[in-house]
DNA sequence: CTGAAAGCGCTTACAG
DNA sequence: CTGAAAGCGCTTACAG
């Protein structure tokens, strides 16, 4: 069976192919029992256009890329939901580039992205370098960033509120009645990292208490430091040591959780513990952890909108930079509290002196 | 800058766009002097050629379709890491359709995929009908299955090697001296699942032992059916309690720890149990989980590799369904070894008289 | 080895 | 409201 063409409909319709193109875009100015035949035969036959010639003939393909770090996480396999969830009823379709970490990114944008495949780019932003994405984006290619490690950049982007989750996550800590709370840092190059350390210091701050620096430490989101990193935490004598800590990150709190039991601390009846993000397992560990759940789906979400707007305003010819400054959503976190935190340990009673610290 | 065209690298060139056509296309019948010229202007004019001209004019998108489902498994992502892995270098792209769930596999396949938009498809195998893929097939559309989760049909397909995997993760049970081991089952419409199971069964029976029907327990893939399964095991009187459990996936292999942990039982001193897959958080979890790895990137490696195969014979005009049999890949999985499974606890003597049995 | 011409399957002014 | 024609940017016989 050889694919049928317009050609073939416009025969078997008596029509030209004009016509049946014009139905086909839905132009108001073809007479509307003409459509409706039109149509029919179209669907008896089960035509579809040739999506290459439409492409070339149109000077848009109704692709849109999407650029993904070449990691397994759960937060692309969300985003990518809520891209989807979009772009099947717009009638794009999304074609994926992996950024495998052995192959550059620069290559990838200008060698494919030139090609005038895609109409419109979505990237989720790993540590990549940006700058070819800026240049495209000023070029006039519709360009928008789904930001989870939080570069910033002169470019659209959609990420979630990391000062107001680590604000929520601090916040339920202090209403437990935790004082003397860890904070296991991610990647501190990221802005997300800082902001999420920023509201750790805000909210103890708003609640009257001087962050001790010695309850922050560095995770680098690497769970061999998060582990060592702990211990030390979980080494320190009973009055300073922290009955809570919150982890920068889902996997970091793993750790963190491993370390407790190493150290023979329960959790949360010792002390508690909260990540971010809520990852699929969150909720099927032991403990369930209480986490900052990023709205991941819904950012794929918006970033698609958002890009499909830029995409529409392209097609109608509106210079690139339009607008001065690029749109930047924030979206909000929420707070999901699971068993991995409970209330402050009743403080055991001193027993002897504290230790004299150096007297001097 | 508008975009250039072939006419325009011609002009620049100073020859016809026939013969940087001939370039592009690596034809040997052209002088080399030539080719370096016209190689030249191309590289400093930064000029990639359209994507819709040429496949509007060679007959073939170089896109292949890959359908994945709409849930954010740690599986897709590894899996499409491999597919990445091997297009990457042959110059196909991918362009991903999400099967949500509340949308029929049906209609994306003939709408898309007939428009001739994917020289492809690499489909990952949900619960979904596969009918209209079989239908694709045998009209020459190369198709290949990534079958996680083993519906068997007459299609070319990758899968792991169940039985075997089921057969190690017993194995490995039976090594530790565990005799009273359960089995908690995921769904048993799953081809996959019926092979962990026989795989179960053998491996019991090769070391001599009668399985006990008590032991092994529907849990559906469902945590909530997992979880009250697992309290029904652990709840048994102590010598016709299961001292280790095998668990159909790593996700139910985390609702049997947790039963475990609500029963008072420690894991592994008190019971081992074993999950499958190795999804990534099962190795950060505490404890760690011992499990059957799948070759998710290997798969889809292979899978691709099978489908550039079919779709280089498409392109070279062999006809559909050449071969008799389509190809069945079946991969080898691993046992990786954590912490979750410990030696069979030695049996505490016995006190008083076992509770008798209705004694009829 | 290189060029002129037709064609891939659509869309879009332009006539009528 | 409908049709004939040119054009989108390539490739591919066919001449030379």
């Amino acid at each position: 069976m050889a694919k049928l063409t317009i050609r073939d409909i416009a025969a078997l319709a008596g029509l030209s192919k004009s016509t049946v193109s014009l139905v086909l875009n839905n132009s108001p100015r073809v007479d509307p029992a003409t459509r409706r035949h039109v149509l029919a035969v179209i669907r008896r036959h089960n035509y579809v256009p040739s999506f290459a010639a439409t492409a070339l003939a149109k000077g848009s393909t109704r692709l849109i890329g999407m650029i993904v770090p070449g990691l397994s996480w759960h937060m692309i396999a969300s985003i990518n939901l809520g891209v989807a969830a979009l772009t099947e009823r717009t009638g794009f379709d999304i074609i994926l580039y992996t950024a495998t970490n052995d192959r550059d990114y620069g290559p990838v944008i200008d060698r494919i992205l030139t090609s005038s495949m895609s109409s419109g780019l979505l990237v989720v932003t790993d540590k990549q370098p940006l700058d070819p994405l800026v240049q495209l984006h000023r070029d006039g290619m519709p360009v928008v960033l789904v930001n989870t490690l939080g570069t910033q950049v002169d470019l659209p982007s959609v990420t979630s509120d990391n000062y107001e989750g680590a604000l929520a996550a601090v916040g339920h800590l202090l209403d437990l009645g935790h004082e003397r709370i860890a904070c296991v840092q991610g990647m501190m190059e990221y802005r997300c990292c800082q902001d999420r350390y920023r509201g750790y210091l805000d909210a103890l701050r708003a609640a009257g208490i001087q962050p001790d620096p010695e309850l922050t430490k560095p995770g680098e989101f690497n769970p061999e430091t998060v582990r060592v990193q702990s211990r030390d935490l979980f080494e320190l004598p009973k009055r300073q040591r922290p009955t809570a800590v919150f982890a920068h990150s889902d996997s970091t709190a793993y750790a963190v959780l491993k370390a407790a039991a190493d150290a023979g601390l329960r959790v949360p009846q010792d002390v508690s513990v909260i990540g971010f993000d809520d990852i699929e397992s969150a909720s099927q560990i032991n403990p369930p952890l209480s986490t900052i759940r990023q709205p991941f789906f819904d950012m794929g979400r918006q970033a698609a909108d958002l890009l499909l707007g830029a995409i529409r305003a392209a097609d109608d010819g509106e210079p690139a930079q339009e607008t001065g400054e690029p749109a930047r959503l924030s979206m909000p976190t929420s707070l999901v509290v699971r068993a991995s935190t409970g209330p402050v340990p009743v403080s055991n009673p001193r027993r002897g002196r504290p230790r004299a610290t150096a007297p001097a």
